[in-house]
Parts: C-alpha cells; sequence; structure tokens
DNA sequence: TTGCTCCTCACGTCACGTGAGGTGGC
DNA sequence: TTGCTCCTCACGTCACGTGAGGTGGC
C-alpha cells in the first residue's frame, strides 16, 4: 500500500522541486520562499513537513520576481496572482495588470525623478565641500 | 527667585524654539523630530517636560535633513554630526563627509541604474499585456 | 555517527506612523 | 471647563535576515 502511493505519485507525472532547488535557480533564500508563502503567493504541498512546489507554483514564483523587479509590493502582486487562472485567457488578470503597470511606471519615474535631484544636490554638495577644503588651507 | 530665573534665562539671549515650531518650519511631525533625539542626532533642553531647541540644534536639524535628501542613513549621518564642532573649522569633518558623499553618490547612481532597468523592463511588459489584448480579441 | 537538507518559531532591521492615555498653562 | 500643545509608551509597517533548536533519510 504505501508502494502504491508512492507509485501513485509518480505516475502523476507533475513535476516537482524542492524549496533548496527553487531557491537556487532563481537566486533566493528559502527564507524568501517560505515568507511568500506566509503571504499567501504560493502553496506549495506538503510531504511530511517538507514542501513540494509544482511546475504551477514555479510559473507562480516567476511572475513574483518579475513584480518585484518592477517595484511592486507583494500586495500588489498578490492581487495579480489571486486574478490568474492557468486555464483561460486571463483577459480579466491581463487588463488589470495593464493598469496596475501604468501606475507603477508613475511611480518610477517619480522616484526617478527625486533620485536626479539627490544626486545632482550631492554632487553640488560634495563641490561645496572640497571648496572648502581648499579655503581652509589657504 | 522664580522671576530671577526666568529672567536670567530671557537675558541668555539664546533663542529657542519649541518642538512644533520647528516641525512647521520644516515640514517634519513632532514624531519624527523625538525619534532623532531617541537616535542622538539632536539632543535639545528641557523645561519640564517640553524640549526646548537652541539656534545648534537647529543648525543640527538642517544638516540631517540635508543628509537624508541626499539618502544618507541616519547612522550615517549620526557619524557626520558627531565630528560637528562649531567652535572649529570642521577640517576633519569636511573631509570625513567629502569621502562619505563620494560613497553615497555611487550607491545613488546604482540605484539609478536599477530604477532604469525596471522602468524599462515594466515599459516592455505593459507592451507585451496590451498585444496579448489585442490577440484575444481577434 | 556525521552531513545535508529540511522544518518552525521569533526577534531584529529602518524610519518613522499611529493611536492610547495623560499633563500643563492660557 | 474647553482648547491647544506638549509628553511617554508601545505596537505596526515592509520584506525579509539571522540565529536557535530540532527532525528525517542517505
Amino acid at each position: 500500500m504505501t508502494g502504491q502511493t508512492r507509485l501513485q505519485q509518480t505516475s502523476e507525472l507533475e513535476e516537482t522541486f524542492r524549496i533548496g532547488q527553487l531557491a537556487g535557480e532563481f537566486d533566493i533564500t528559502l527564507r524568501a520562499l517560505r515568507f511568500y508563502e506566509d503571504k499567501g503567493l504560493i502553496s506549495p504541498k506538503r510531504v511530511g513537513t517538507t514542501r513540494l512546489y509544482s511546475r504551477g507554483d514555479r510559473a507562480r514564483l516567476k511572475i513574483i520576481l518579475l513584480g518585484k523587479r518592477l517595484g511592486f509590493s507583494l500586495v500588489d502582486i498578490a492581487e495579480i496572482l489571486a486574478l490568474y487562472d492557468p486555464s483561460t485567457n486571463n483577459l480579466r488578470q491581463i487588463t488589470v495588470s495593464i493598469e496596475k503597470g501604468q501606475e507603477q511606471l508613475q511611480k518610477l519615474n517619480d522616484e526617478r525623478k527625486r533620485l536626479d535631484q539627490s544626486i545632482q544636490e550631492l554632487t553640488e554638495t560634495i563641490a561645496d565641500l572640497e571648496r572648502m577644503v581648499v579655503d581652509t588651507k589657504k
């Protein structure tokens, strides 16, 4: 019977990944993966206490990491993932994603402006300080 | 005698500011000012429980806020302020500030690169999604 | 028995925001 | 008495980092 169960698992042909494998592949920590689970972004199966991630879980992880690169919060990403259904064309998810994407683009551009101002002010401040050193040495 | 004490205080001619005045002038919260004190960046006198900020405290606050605009952490700012002595020419503080400033400039430029990449990837992702919508509607 | 990989708490980080509950002088 | 301004806790935020202490199978 135990053999049966094992056979059944393999006969499903669903390739699975352990947490360490995914962490290695995507260069993130085990802690991060567990954290995403805690926040409801991903829900791997368990065998005993050990997590087993399906190909679908791996696809969700890719979306999570893409979202992070684009500067979205985990809450934003969770909202997008909640609309995700691999059995449909996901038109609703796509249009929502576009809207969120445009908002995000606005935020990133704002941040860019602030950053550019900081860089400029910092450059000027350094120049001022360097002049003060010269003056002091006179 | 109480009158004497009051007189003495005013006769020192040291202009002081209450926490609400500084907060209003620099558009920050009372909480922020108390937080900087907690972290040792600024140490106003007290009259009873009420904080009284001197002109020197106000000058330090200006440096704190400048440092924040430049993207420094409060720990960095504290290190620079620790070297600050208004009675000298502060050559040491200036040279240390220049070094920290150059490191910071490097960090800001790195952040700018990452931000530009995010903006580019996000722009492309939105374009991809928009194409998907068009395809779906065919 | 030793390693390796996995697990669950749970506190720490950074710069405050946000109440709760209370005091002092006009 | 009512307002205004001030005060001190102390928990919450965000995305994990970093141990501590323990388990399971080769």
